[in-house]
DNA sequence: ATCATTGCAAACACTTTGCATACGC
DNA sequence: GCGTATGCAAAGTGTTTGCAATGAT
């Protein structure tokens, strides 16, 4: 899915089986546009102008769908926040504790066939890393620099 | 600390700064003898029967001291499930879909270096896997067998 | 007597459920 | 018109907070 036309979105979605109504087209619209992690509240607040009656519920209810239906991912980082990723595929994730924003990290697959799983099964391998992001760290040299 | 007395856990949480209460000793002595990532839930099950006044918010607000004193580790899987680790160490974690038990995996530290972390600067990483474990493998062969 | 810890009850935040309404084919 | 999706309100869960009672020194 390159292009993310409504037309494109429904047809992917019809393709998934799930039946492309409108409140489902524009939370995936909203994932596909904002690859930033976000969670549930972060999805009503936008959509809500666009939609005066969206309800929290809606977003929940289509949330499980997508995730059931394995087209988004459900993550958890840290302190019971959940958040969605519309990439599915096998990769890290980078939380920074000063801005709560979370980055993607590129995970060679390799690394995971040198993990031992010590004789269990392993479905999904999840990664994830906590600290401070580029950004941040730039701001606190500006800041160092100016005092 | 190798031998687990109440002695020995007195001195350990007076040296990590914290005023070894029973319900402290209590709840840090059942994370020592239990290396299964206990929730609250757990932990609460087993010693109301020891201290039948206990309640879960002792619990919480203990697991909180101690996560804050950095003597036990908070993980979160899935499902905003909350477990605790007295394993402080880095180590990866993985989680059964069957039977729910959460066993430790090693991690050579040579991993972590190799993940690019894309210019953000990591202060922890968190490694789980979710599969199907030994135990219930086995328990699917016999009852395949039996079939 | 003082200060910290405990534990009940209430508050909270997040998510799911029940059900009546509205929508789409 | 029928089956599905929506969205309100209520219920449910896990955790924290307010505060009075208790405990330790």
């Amino acid at each position: 899915m390159q292009q993310n036309s409504i037309y494109e979105i429904k047809e992917f979605l019809r393709s998934k089986g799930i039946n492309p109504s409108l409140q489902r087209i524009k939370i995936y619209q909203y994932l596909l546009k904002n690859r930033t992690h976000p969670r549930v509240e972060d999805i009503y607040a936008e959509l809500v102008n666009e939609i005066p009656t969206l309800s929290k519920t809606t977003i929940y209810t289509t949330l499980n769908l997508f995730v059931s239906k394995g087209i988004v991912s459900k993550i958890m980082i840290e302190d019971g926040e959940v958040r969605y990723d519309i990439d599915t595929t096998p990769h890290g994730h980078f939380k920074c504790i000063k801005c709560g924003r979370v980055y993607d990290i590129d995970i060679k697959p390799s690394i995971f066939k040198d993990i031992s799983t010590d004789g269990h099964q392993p479905i999904e391998y999840h990664f994830y890393v906590i600290g401070i992001c580029k950004e941040c760290l730039e701001k606190e040299k500006e800041e160092v620099a100016q005092a």
